[in-house]
DNA sequence: GGGGAGATTATCT
DNA sequence: GATAATCTCCCCG
Protein backbone atom coordinates (compact mmCIF):
# COMPACT_ATOMS: atom_id res chain seq x y z
CA UNK A 1 0.00 0.00 0.00
CA UNK A 2 1.21 3.74 -1.10
CA UNK A 3 -0.37 5.01 1.80
CA UNK A 4 1.21 3.24 4.57
CA UNK A 5 4.58 3.64 2.86
CA UNK A 6 3.94 7.46 2.53
CA UNK A 7 2.88 7.43 6.11
CA UNK A 8 6.27 5.76 7.44
CA UNK A 9 8.67 7.87 5.48
CA UNK A 10 7.01 10.60 7.48
CA UNK A 11 7.00 9.44 10.48
CA UNK A 12 10.66 8.71 10.08
CA UNK A 13 11.51 11.72 8.48
CA UNK A 14 12.09 13.94 11.75
CA UNK A 15 14.84 14.29 13.79
CA UNK A 16 16.70 11.17 15.31
CA UNK A 17 15.96 12.19 19.04
CA UNK A 18 12.90 12.74 18.49
CA UNK A 19 11.76 9.65 17.27
CA UNK A 20 13.48 7.47 19.22
CA UNK A 21 11.54 8.97 22.00
CA UNK A 22 8.58 8.45 20.13
CA UNK A 23 9.10 4.78 19.07
CA UNK A 24 8.47 4.02 22.92
CA UNK A 25 5.14 2.18 22.75
CA UNK A 26 5.03 1.69 18.96
CA UNK A 27 4.02 -2.14 17.97
CA UNK A 28 6.75 -4.16 16.19
CA UNK A 29 6.17 -7.13 14.33
CA UNK A 30 8.14 -9.71 12.08
CA UNK A 31 5.51 -12.37 10.64
CA UNK A 32 3.57 -11.63 13.18
CA UNK A 33 6.38 -12.20 16.36
CA UNK A 34 6.81 -8.88 18.13
CA UNK A 35 6.01 -6.87 20.67
CA UNK A 36 5.81 -3.02 22.12
CA UNK A 37 9.06 -0.84 21.88
CA UNK A 38 10.48 -0.15 25.42
CA UNK A 39 14.06 0.91 24.47
CA UNK A 40 15.43 2.60 21.91
CA UNK A 41 18.84 4.35 21.07
CA UNK A 42 19.39 7.56 18.86
CA UNK A 43 22.41 7.38 16.32
CA UNK A 44 23.36 10.69 14.49
CA UNK A 45 25.62 11.35 11.94
CA UNK A 46 27.91 13.73 13.78
CA UNK A 47 27.99 11.10 16.81
CA UNK A 48 31.29 9.48 17.03
CA UNK A 49 29.38 6.33 18.06
CA UNK A 50 27.31 6.28 15.19
CA UNK A 51 28.48 3.73 12.10
CA UNK A 52 27.30 7.21 10.01
CA UNK A 53 30.41 8.95 11.46
CA UNK A 54 32.72 8.74 8.70
CA UNK A 55 30.12 8.95 5.83
CA UNK A 56 28.52 5.82 4.09
CA UNK A 57 30.74 2.56 3.89
CA UNK A 58 29.49 -0.58 2.71
CA UNK A 59 27.78 -1.57 6.40
CA UNK A 60 26.08 1.51 7.01
CA UNK A 61 25.03 2.62 3.55
CA UNK A 62 21.66 1.23 4.46
CA UNK A 63 21.26 4.57 7.01
CA UNK A 64 21.61 6.71 4.53
CA UNK A 65 18.34 5.84 2.67
CA UNK A 66 14.91 6.94 3.05
CA UNK A 67 13.46 7.17 6.25
CA UNK A 68 11.64 4.07 7.18
CA UNK A 69 14.54 1.73 5.97
CA UNK A 70 15.51 -1.35 8.11
CA UNK A 71 19.05 -1.55 9.19
CA UNK A 72 20.53 -4.77 10.33
CA UNK A 73 24.07 -5.12 11.54
CA UNK A 74 26.37 -7.90 13.04
CA UNK A 75 27.38 -6.78 16.69
CA UNK A 76 30.90 -8.54 18.27
CA UNK A 77 30.46 -10.85 15.01
CA UNK A 78 27.94 -12.86 17.01
CA UNK A 79 24.27 -10.75 16.86
CA UNK A 80 22.32 -9.35 15.07
CA UNK A 81 21.34 -5.69 15.44
CA UNK A 82 18.09 -3.65 13.94
CA UNK A 83 17.58 0.08 13.35
CA UNK A 84 14.95 2.25 11.92
CA UNK A 85 16.41 4.70 9.40
CA UNK A 86 14.92 8.66 10.20
CA UNK A 87 16.84 11.42 7.97
CA UNK A 88 19.70 10.58 6.02
CA UNK A 89 23.12 9.13 8.32
CA UNK A 90 20.51 8.60 11.26
CA UNK A 91 18.60 6.04 13.13
CA UNK A 92 17.23 4.55 16.11
CA UNK A 93 18.60 0.86 17.33
CA UNK A 94 15.61 -0.69 18.52
CA UNK A 95 16.93 -2.53 22.04
CA UNK A 96 13.95 -3.74 24.06
CA UNK A 97 10.43 -4.95 23.23
CA UNK A 98 7.82 -6.26 25.29
CA UNK A 99 6.75 -9.59 23.97
CA UNK A 100 3.05 -9.49 22.80
CA UNK A 101 2.56 -11.90 19.48
CA UNK A 102 4.11 -15.39 18.86
CA UNK A 103 5.54 -15.55 22.20
CA UNK A 104 6.29 -19.85 21.68
CA UNK A 105 8.06 -18.75 18.13
CA UNK A 106 10.25 -16.41 20.24
CA UNK A 107 10.89 -19.30 22.87
CA UNK A 108 11.83 -21.63 20.51
CA UNK A 109 14.31 -19.70 19.02
CA UNK A 110 15.92 -18.16 22.04
CA UNK A 111 18.23 -20.92 23.43
CA UNK A 112 17.61 -19.18 27.09
CA UNK A 113 13.88 -20.04 27.92
CA UNK A 114 13.72 -16.90 30.24
CA UNK A 115 10.31 -14.86 29.43
CA UNK A 116 12.08 -12.21 30.78
CA UNK A 117 14.82 -12.30 28.63
CA UNK A 118 13.05 -12.56 25.58
CA UNK A 119 13.44 -9.49 23.52
CA UNK A 120 15.35 -7.52 26.47
CA UNK A 121 19.13 -6.23 24.26
CA UNK A 122 19.38 -5.90 21.03
CA UNK A 123 20.71 -9.12 19.82
CA UNK A 124 18.04 -11.00 21.94
CA UNK A 125 15.22 -9.61 20.23
CA UNK A 126 17.11 -9.76 16.80
CA UNK A 127 16.87 -14.02 18.01
CA UNK A 128 13.48 -13.96 19.48
CA UNK A 129 11.86 -12.53 15.62
CA UNK A 130 13.74 -14.16 14.19
CA UNK A 131 15.56 -10.83 12.49
CA UNK A 132 18.78 -11.41 10.30
CA UNK A 133 21.02 -10.08 7.23
CA UNK A 134 17.78 -10.96 5.18
CA UNK A 135 15.68 -8.11 6.37
CA UNK A 136 18.87 -5.34 5.94
CA UNK A 137 17.95 -2.60 4.17
CA UNK A 138 14.30 -3.45 3.39
CA UNK A 139 11.22 -0.60 4.09
CA UNK A 140 9.73 -1.15 7.72
CA UNK A 141 6.19 -0.66 5.44
CA UNK A 142 6.55 -4.23 3.92
CA UNK A 143 5.97 -6.94 4.82
CA UNK A 144 7.04 -9.23 6.67
CA UNK A 145 7.07 -6.41 8.82
CA UNK A 146 4.42 -4.51 11.07
CA UNK A 147 4.31 -1.19 12.33
CA UNK A 148 2.09 0.55 13.97
CA UNK A 149 2.49 3.39 16.29
CA UNK A 150 1.05 3.86 19.43
CA UNK A 151 2.18 7.23 21.52
CA UNK A 152 2.77 7.28 25.01
CA UNK A 153 2.20 10.76 26.95
CA UNK A 154 4.58 9.96 29.86
CA UNK A 155 6.36 7.91 31.98
CA UNK A 156 9.35 7.77 29.36
CA UNK A 157 13.09 8.41 30.39
CA UNK A 158 15.98 9.29 28.94
CA UNK A 159 19.52 8.27 30.24
CA UNK A 160 22.97 7.95 28.52
CA UNK A 161 23.33 4.82 25.81
CA UNK A 162 24.97 1.69 26.62
CA UNK A 163 27.52 -0.47 25.30
CA UNK A 164 29.58 2.61 23.58
CA UNK A 165 32.96 3.93 24.46
CA UNK A 166 32.25 7.43 22.55
CA UNK A 167 29.75 10.39 23.22
CA UNK A 168 28.90 8.85 26.44
CA UNK A 169 27.48 12.06 27.58
CA UNK A 170 24.60 12.36 25.41
CA UNK A 171 21.80 11.18 26.99
CA UNK A 172 19.80 9.37 23.61
CA UNK A 173 18.47 6.38 25.65
CA UNK A 174 14.94 6.23 26.10
CA UNK A 175 12.64 3.60 27.95
CA UNK A 176 10.23 3.11 30.30
CA UNK A 177 12.05 2.58 33.68
CA UNK A 178 9.81 0.08 35.09
CA UNK A 179 9.08 -2.22 32.70
CA UNK A 180 10.94 -5.44 33.88
CA UNK A 181 11.93 -6.31 30.10
CA UNK A 182 14.57 -3.62 29.62
CA UNK A 183 18.08 -5.03 28.38
CA UNK A 184 19.44 -2.59 31.77
CA UNK A 185 17.88 -0.91 34.19
CA UNK A 186 17.77 3.03 33.79
CA UNK A 187 20.00 4.53 37.29
CA UNK A 188 18.16 6.50 39.28
CA UNK A 189 20.33 9.63 38.65
CA UNK A 190 21.18 11.30 35.67
CA UNK A 191 17.98 10.27 33.39
CA UNK A 192 14.61 12.41 33.37
CA UNK A 193 11.36 12.54 32.23
CA UNK A 194 10.76 13.17 28.54
C1' DG B 1 22.37 -11.40 42.17
C1' DG B 2 26.57 -9.32 40.72
C1' DG B 3 31.14 -9.04 38.37
C1' DG B 4 34.25 -10.67 34.91
C1' DA B 5 36.06 -13.44 31.13
C1' DG B 6 35.50 -15.40 26.66
C1' DA B 7 33.14 -16.10 22.29
C1' DT B 8 33.55 -14.86 17.38
C1' DT B 9 33.86 -12.26 12.90
C1' DA B 10 32.75 -8.31 9.84
C1' DT B 11 34.44 -3.95 9.38
C1' DC B 12 37.55 -0.34 9.12
C1' DT B 13 42.43 1.76 10.02
C1' DG C 1 45.69 -5.78 13.60
C1' DA C 2 42.30 -3.71 16.72
C1' DT C 3 37.82 -2.79 17.68
C1' DA C 4 32.99 -3.59 18.45
C1' DA C 5 25.52 -0.06 19.30
C1' DT C 6 26.43 -7.94 23.00
C1' DC C 7 25.31 -12.19 25.44
C1' DT C 8 26.04 -16.11 28.30
C1' DC C 9 28.21 -18.69 31.56
C1' DC C 10 30.85 -19.38 35.60
C1' DC C 11 32.42 -18.14 40.06
C1' DC C 12 31.71 -15.94 44.29
C1' DG C 13 28.96 -14.95 48.22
Amino acid sequence: MAAKREFIENYFNDDVVAVARRLIGAQFLVNHVGGTIIETEAYAPDDPASHSFRGPTPRSRPMFGAPGTVYVYRSYGVHWCVNFVCRPGNAVLIRALFPTDGIEHMIERRAVPDRRKLCAGPGRLTQALGIDLEHNERPLSDLPFDFAPAPVESGVIAGPRIGITKATDLAWRFGLPDSKYLSRPFTKNGPSAV
